[in-house]
DNA sequence: ACTCAATGTATCCAGTGGATACATAATCCA
DNA sequence: TGGATTATGTATCCACTGGATACATTGAGT
């Protein structure tokens, strides 16, 4: 451990993510304990403590990063067939991570600025990606809005099982052709 | 205590879904722990696992309520935009609810029979409210489907803060709006 | 070298969901 | 009618959780 990164055990604030988003990507509800994180890290429970104030908070952590991996897997969007597939495959690839990002409530991402600046990332990715360039802001907004609303509740209704979709791939083109974009073959992974 | 319906202390089950709605409302994240609940009906906090098998039974009773009175207060709608509104505005009036409503997955909604029964009732009263009668099948779901995963993801961005919109009635015309269903007067409450 | 703040540990606590064993009351059937 | 049976509720226990308090150790800056 001659890192720089290496205090006692290292950079245990990050350690501690990874291992969260592993936990997360085996149970998607997000229920594991701070006790089973830490001892996956070989520490104490309490020193989590030190990074974050309290499981919350370290949730919100996790879900700022999601948010800013999702900010970079759609950034390259051109236009909103793509980006729609792409946001709906993150969904699905990463239904844990997923749910703890849209899990948060107003006031806890308001609460964490790395969290609030990564969803607002997310959010000037989505009106480049979808907004009409020379239109007013209530409309570009609302185009946004109109594609990220169906997105998200076809993620939401589908977890649900209320939908009863096909899933993976042929979940995403469904969702396409119900918004009416349609499903090209570059939206293909 | 001469009804019929009482046993010990009456119907137990009916009034754990009673309570358990008050609580909810107080708090939407449904964190209420089962001994809480039991104090509120002054009964052993075991009492309530000789009616529901775990908690997750009983958040999933409260669900199979929430999608009848859902089913209920949708029936009546006319059209789209009339459907949209008061679902629209069913999960600002009972956000916990809600929330548990649409919480359980998949496998959840199947292992409980009335739940599932709850959740198709509310599909075929959108088949109602939404379809075109003549079309085919896919296309009803379709058409379904999108005016359903516009109004659950507004919900659930809304909730998260994502959106920034205007809460209560506002919040629903704005959905309908960049629904694409006029906002018509006979929509509003 | 010495101090101090950052980090990690040890130990405790009240509260939780759930299990097992037992008590009581309502119903059913001889 | 009355005794057995079953539904319902209680008492008590358990492992586990998030979090608090007190203390130990380590690295960094002077």
């Amino acid at each position: 451990m001659t890192r720089r990164e290496a205090y006692h055990h290292g950079d245990l604030a990050t350690a501690a993510l990874d291992a969260a988003l592993e936990l997360v990507a085996e149970d998607p509800s997000a229920s594991f304990s701070l006790r089973s994180l830490a001892e996956k890290l070989g520490v104490a429970h309490r020193a989590l403590y030190n990074h974050f104030a309290d499981r919350e908070a370290l949730l919100a952590g996790l879900a700022a990063r999601g948010f800013a991996q999702l900010a970079a897997t759609l950034a390259p969007a051109p236009d909103p067939a793509a980006f729609m597939a792409a946001y709906v495959r993150f969904a699905l690839d990463q239904p844990g991570l997923y749910a703890v990002m849209t899990g948060r409530r107003y006031e806890q991402i308001n609460a964490h600025a790395p969290l609030r600046a990564a969803v607002d990332k997310v959010i000037a990715v989505a009106l480049d990606a979808l907004a009409t360039p020379g239109a007013d802001d209530d409309t570009r907004r609302r185009e946004v809005m109109r594609v990220w609303m169906l997105a998200h509740g076809a993620i939401g209704l589908q977890r649900a099982g209320m939908l009863r979709l096909r899933s993976g791939d042929e979940f995403a083109e469904e969702v396409l052709r119900i918004a009416g974009l349609a499903a090209r073959e570059e939206n293909k992974r």
